[in-house]
RNA sequence: GCCGGUGUGAUGGAAUGGUAGACGUGAAGCACUCAAAAUGCUUUGCCCAUUGGGCGUGCCGGUUCGAGUCCGGCCACCGGCACCA
């Protein structure tokens, strides 16, 4: 009988149906394991052939699991608000509620195609209402506890997709979505206080188990630095501050420089003697695109400000203050006190406007360029901290600058809060109302959830608000504090809102009371792995930590942390080695792959394409070879075998017992790969000699979580008891991983001269032994005499010659 | 510039400091076949050669009996951050 993939798959797919093997049980005697993947944005154009590489890992993960005999949670939603989806409703003049329910129904029919395990029944959308209304609860209770707040600030705006964009958002000086420029807008934004929990999203990263490559990234991002802040006297009488790292260097400042938008200037605005071409540069500067101002090979452009300057604090000089655009307004105090003997940025300016630059670290020559590389330096011209190392100096004068209360040690972090207002329609309405006598006010929590009304038209306004903006009778509504005239906001969440905590609804997804129980929660969280993009580390990761993060503190959930273990796959490039889009027409459509070889070869192939953290090219060619690969299995396996069901032949014990070593240790380590490679061997030596029944059932159990459907149909045409997805994961045994025979390679001088075969763990002397007995070995020891042997047991002998 | 990662056959990629190139693709050959496909088996890093030998993991050094692996210094590529004081 042929291998037919298809009718083998179908059928299969069809008994999980019915049968759910697959769901979570609350409870129960088994240890629980939690296994998640990003749910994904599900698009018009359906599954990608790069979805199955994620969910394929963690779907063996589950599968093995489940053989281990833990109790599985492997869950999958939709995070189905989004941008895409309006503008296809927009195009089409669909409700964008309609095309999302099209496109789930597609995406979890393609799952269900690939036979992934996962529990459908806890299947979650992030635009259902009964799901955004905890959405809305979590920002209600952010608002409640001061962390969402209303500001006026400087936003990105995507001018194609006429909406503000996180910071996190903008790549590259352009819209993350969709390539657009992106420009400085002044917009009152519904904000979320990320920064409050800059430190600990930072120091509990160390509790995670995550590659180094997303430490890091999510370190830069946080952007942590350690220093102090500085008051400068000025003379118009008030006092400026400045965040520094370097405070050892105060003795070295020689001017100031402030952000152009910085408050000073207005307050001193009738002190300045050149108030006109002050003007004439902040406004330059705010013409300038964020991307203008930032690009480092420009020159350094500034104006001085005439008519007030600056006392450094310890030398007593009066020093010029400048406005200029290489300091950044939201960032420390927007201002910064120039040290350009020690600072690359600041000796550029200097140089160009003729400023004095001071040597205070030794080691230098300051005129030619600063010196920056300075932390092993001793501080000179530094009145009390002259002689002192620069560690000691910044302790000594953040204390002096403390007892005298000019300044104090300070942490700042890069990290911004988190913009969180988007003026579209399709994404989960913000629970405020405005009301003119109380201010913003929150909609009661039994009023939740805020639906999303229908509207005419789903397009944003040329003013840039939301087109819930036109709807009337929606927006008016009575305040709730005071019963009077009141506006409910218009603009809806960014589309990371719902993805913040879908992990915690798969627990108890029907739960109308909560986000879930307390003790589904208890019982299921923290996800003990979780998988996703590596584009995701300061996006969605980050915020996800955040929002957990706060559900911790108002006691939601039981955890600090919402993930034990994070792990990232690469891309599955096109077969040119770029990415696959549509524009390079080199996207292969997981459909065409399941039709063509089945989805067991997909999954297969998917795996065994290279290493699962890095990128990989997609090639037609080596899919066959999977394919091949279950052809031959089914061939072996098809036809009846002697021996007993739970014994392996003498003939396959060892290398059966290798290879559930292998293929078990290769999946925690994510080596998909090696993994799949290990069972193509074993298939090999099968291929030599042939396997008993008890050989063929070891095979199919460890085939079983990368090849379902295959591994079921010739686990039942065998007749062994059960399912391959229930049968336990076969155990090993060291011991008989181990040949009674060990080839010992030979080497003299450390250069390979030959191979010896001894017994297993012979002693050193038996090796030593064996070596000089063999006749190519013999004859060129002859006549020298040894002068040292390395014997590394079982495995190679070292003769040194003298 | 700072942080992180990667560099191995024609090719995707394997190798706890211990026989480099597992497994797969591709290529070549043999068997089966009228023939082809499919399948099975064999070979396949480079160079010289008769046994055999030399050279090989981006480059240059070092440590070691022994280095793809560790250390120092470079080069290239990829990713993140980037006038963050």
């Amino acid at each position: 009988m042929r291998y037919d993939f298809t009718a083998i798959e179908k059928k299969w797919q069809g008994i999980w149906e019915e049968t759910k093997p697959f769901a979570a049980k609350d409870g129960g005697s088994k240890p629980k394991y939690y296994v998640l993947i990003e749910f994904p944005y599900p698009s018009g154009d359906g599954l990608h052939v790069g979805h199955p590489r994620p969910y394929t890992a963690m779907d063996i993960v589950a599968r093995r699991r489940r053989k281990q005999g833990y109790n599985v949670l492997f869950p999958m939603g939709f995070d189905a608000f989004g941008l895409p989806t309006e503008n296809y409703a927009i195009k089409n003049k669909i409700h964008p509620a309609a095309v999302t329910k099209k496109n789930v129904a597609r995406f979890t029919e393609q799952c269900k195609m690939l036979g992934y395990s996962f529990d459908w029944d806890r299947a979650v959308d992030t635009t259902d209402p009964e799901y955004y209304k905890w959405t809305q609860w979590i920002f209600l209770k952010m608002f409640e506890k001061g962390l969402a707040y209303k500001a006026s600030v400087p936003v990105n705006w995507c001018t194609s997709c006429k909406c503000v964009l996180a910071n996190e958002e903008v790549v590259g000086g352009v819209c993350e979505r969709c390539g657009s420029e992106v420009t400085r807008r002044e917009k009152s934004q519904w904000m979320l206080k990320i920064t409050d929990y800059a430190e600990r999203l930072l120091n509990d990263l160390a509790s995670v188990e995550f590659m180094e490559r997303g430490r890091a990234q999510t370190r830069n991002w946080i952007g942590r630095s350690v220093g102090a802040e500085v008051d400068f006297a000025t003379t118009a009488g008030d006092t400026l501050r400045v965040f520094t790292t370097r405070p050892d260097t105060l003795f070295g400042a020689t001017y100031m420089v402030i952000a152009p938008e910085h408050a000073a200037v207005e307050k001193w605005a009738g002190k300045l003697k050149n108030l006109d071409e002050v003007r004439e540069y902040q406004k330059a500067a705010a013409r300038k695109s964020d991307f203008e101002r930032t690009e480092m090979s420009k020159e350094k452009t500034g104006v001085r400000l005439l008519g007030v300057s600056a006392m450094n604090p310890v030398t007593g000089w009066e020093i010029p203050i400048f406005i200029s655009d290489y300091v950044l307004a939201t960032y420390g105090s927007g201002a910064i006190m120039a040290v350009p003997g020690h600072d690359a940025r600041d000796w550029e300016f200097a140089k160009k406007f003729a400023l004095p630059i001071a040597e205070v670290v030794a080691g230098g020559d300051v005129e030619k360029e600063a010196f920056t590389d300075c932390d092993n330096g001793v501080m000179v011209n530094s009145g009390f901290l002259n002689g002192l190392g620069v560690a000691d100096a910044k302790t000594k004068i953040t204390e002096w600058l403390t007892d005298k209360g000019l300044g104090e040690g300070k942490v700042n972090f890069k990290l911004r809060d988190w913009v969180f207002s988007r003026q579209r329609y399709w994404g989960e309405p913000i629970p405020m109302v405005h009301c003119e006598r109380c201010g913003w006010v929150p909609v009661p929590e039994g009023e939740l959830p805020v639906l999303l009304p229908d509207v005419e038209n789903y397009e944003t306004t040329d003013e840039g608000e939301s087109p819930l903006a036109a709807m009337t009778e929606w927006i008016n509504t009575p305040c709730p504090r005071c019963g009077g005239e009141a506006k409910r906001e218009t603009d809806t969440m960014p589309n990371w809102a719902g993805s913040n905590w879908y992990y915690l609804r798969y627990v108890d997804p029907g739960n109308e009371n909560e986000i879930a129980s307390r003790e589904k929660l208890d019982y299921w969280t923290p996800v003990d792995w979780y998988n996703g993009g590596m584009e995701h580390t300061t996006l969605h990761f980050l915020y996800s930590r955040f929002c957990h993060k706060f559900l911790y503190d108002i006691g939601a959930v039981p955890t600090p942390e919402p993930y034990k273990k994070r792990t990232s796959h690469g891309m599955i490039l096109g077969e040119d080695g770029q990415k696959m889009s549509k524009s390079r027409g080199n996207v292969i459509n997981p459909n065409d792959i399941v039709r063509e070889y089945g989805a067991d070869t997909l999954r297969l192939y998917i795996m065994f394409i290279g290493d699962f953290e890095k990128d990989a090219p997609w090639s037609s060619k080596a899919v066959s070879g999977c394919k091949r690969f279950l052809d031959r299995v089914w061939a072996l396996a098809e036809k009846p075998r002697l021996g007993k069901e739970n014994e392996y032949s003498e003939a396959h014990e060892k290398a059966i017992h290798r290879a559930v070593k292998k293929v078990g240790g290769d999946i925690e380590a994510m080596k998909f790969n090696t993994a799949i490679a290990a069972l193509m061997s074993l298939v090999n030596n099968f291929y030599e000699t042939p396997p008993s029944r008890g050989d063929i059932k070891a095979l199919l159990s460890l085939l079983s979580p990368f090849a379902p459907h295959i591994s079921e149909e010739l686990w039942e045409l065998q007749g062994f008891f059960g399912t391959s997805a229930a049968a336990a994961w076969p155990s090993y045994d060291e011991a008989k991983t181990l040949d009674d025979e060990r080839e010992i390679a030979v080497q003299i001088g450390g250069k390979l001269r030959g191979t010896v075969t001894v017994p297993s763990g012979s002693p050193d002397e038996a090796i030593i032994a064996a070596a000089l007995a063999d006749e190519k070995i013999a004859r060129l020891a002859e006549g020298r005499e040894i002068a040292r042997t390395i014997v590394v047991k079982d495995k190679l002998v070292n003769l040194i010659l003298k």
